[in-house]
DNA sequence: TCTGATTTGAAACCATGATTTACCATCTGT
DNA sequence: ACAGATGGTAAATCATGGTTTCAAATCAGA
């Protein structure tokens, strides 16, 4: 078998700043895709980013010779091509754990299906909302969630419970398999190598803020 | 006058990156002093973070000395210094544009107010919801935005509106004098220069990830 | 079919920031 | 006073990643 193109080049090399602009690069195609653009220069996609197109045309250069020299890129194929490296061509099954008032809004959130982030179980350790329907699933108890993660294969999990117990939430979830974690309480999980996590905390962000306009 | 610390570099000079893992450093140094700790050393606080004590020493030399050799940083009073260049020191007013469902979680969450950062105005479009009590704030129209944020000295606003209207939300804030926004919403709207903005987006959240676990 | 404009992709170059090393100053405890 | 620990500074080195440059490919239009 000759080498593709996608093994020019060990996935791990990609610098992991790369891989988090491919999703914004997804995002303005889906755009230009729905407003009926064919094809694009790295110019174009630049302006619509702030970027410069060298860093895009770059970006793009790990994986791959997407482009057309003197015409730009199909929006079609380029999207495709970065849907199926990102692994986002087809769905994910993803877990809520947590649905205190966060975590129902995380339920109800209608931007995760059109990505393809299904929403198929949801969780908490409150036994008190155990049972109750939200965002059109049954809220489970912790003890189903291996049974659950296995027969969903769910492999992806957003917890949104108090600060005080995520760390053992976050190990419970790898424990039964699961490979990425968005977590929303305001700490660092520490996960063994090969899982991702990815923390959102919004008081780390103000603080950074202040700083400037002090 | 003589140069003092602060001064002594210019704060444009301030690598981003330096100022983003302040807080960091704040949240820990908070634990240590709940736990009653008074001295930490680099060494110490590398370990919990996940850095090199050269790094630490290093980002705490752009703002001056702190520490005591032979002996490490007094915690309380790293903390304040921290606080102080952070600018959160004192405590911030803060408004949120949206009440939807994720509007209301992050008006009851209970994170903002220890660490300063006080929710005193809530605004939305929709006049259905104006007039309501959330978190015990009353709903307000967005015609008395200009005049809240003056009167209440706001600074900083939470945006939680759906997408489309979230770039003409952003501009008001701006034009009322709002200096950083903290955006749900999944795009990356401009301001101009001296005006902060953070995104908060899970779905490039998940979509880096997915690269890794797949 | 030729010409010129456009654009990509690869390589070279450069900027930033992290790490390492070395050295000194200062503190604690004995 | 001395030994050991630790911070602060500077310099050197290294790693990462962003920018510049340019040859080659492509296209549009005469």
């Amino acid at each position: 078998m000759p080498p593709n193109s996608e093994s020019r080049q060990s996935r791990s090399e990609v610098p992991e700043i790369v891989i988090s602009r491919l999703p914004q690069y997804v995002r303005i195609l889906n755009r230009l895709m729905e407003d009926g653009i064919l094809v694009v220069s790295s110019q174009q996609l630049g302006e619509k980013l702030q970027v410069t197109p060298a860093q895009i045309r770059k970006d793009l250069s790990y994986f791959g010779r997407f482009g057309k020299q003197g015409r730009g890129y199909s929006v079609r194929d380029l999207l495709d091509r970065l849907r199926q490296i990102l692994g986002i061509n087809s769905p994910w099954n993803v877990a809520v754990v947590g649905v205190g008032r966060l975590g129902r809004a995380i339920l109800s959130y209608p931007g995760f299906n059109p990505d393809g982030f299904h929403l198929v179980a949801a969780f908490d350790l409150n036994n008190s909302v155990v049972g109750e329907t939200i965002g059109g699933l049954v809220v489970r108890n912790m003890e189903e969630l291996d049974q659950v993660v296995a027969r969903e294969k769910i492999s992806i999990a957003i917890v949104a419970v108090p600060v005080e117990y995520t760390h053992n939430v976050v190990d419970q979830l790898v424990a039964c398999g699961v490979k990425a974690v968005l977590n929303y309480a305001p700490m660092a999980p520490q996960v063994r190598e090969g899982i991702r996590i990815r923390n959102i905390d919004p008081v780390l962000s103000l603080q950074s803020m202040t700083y400037y306009i002090n």
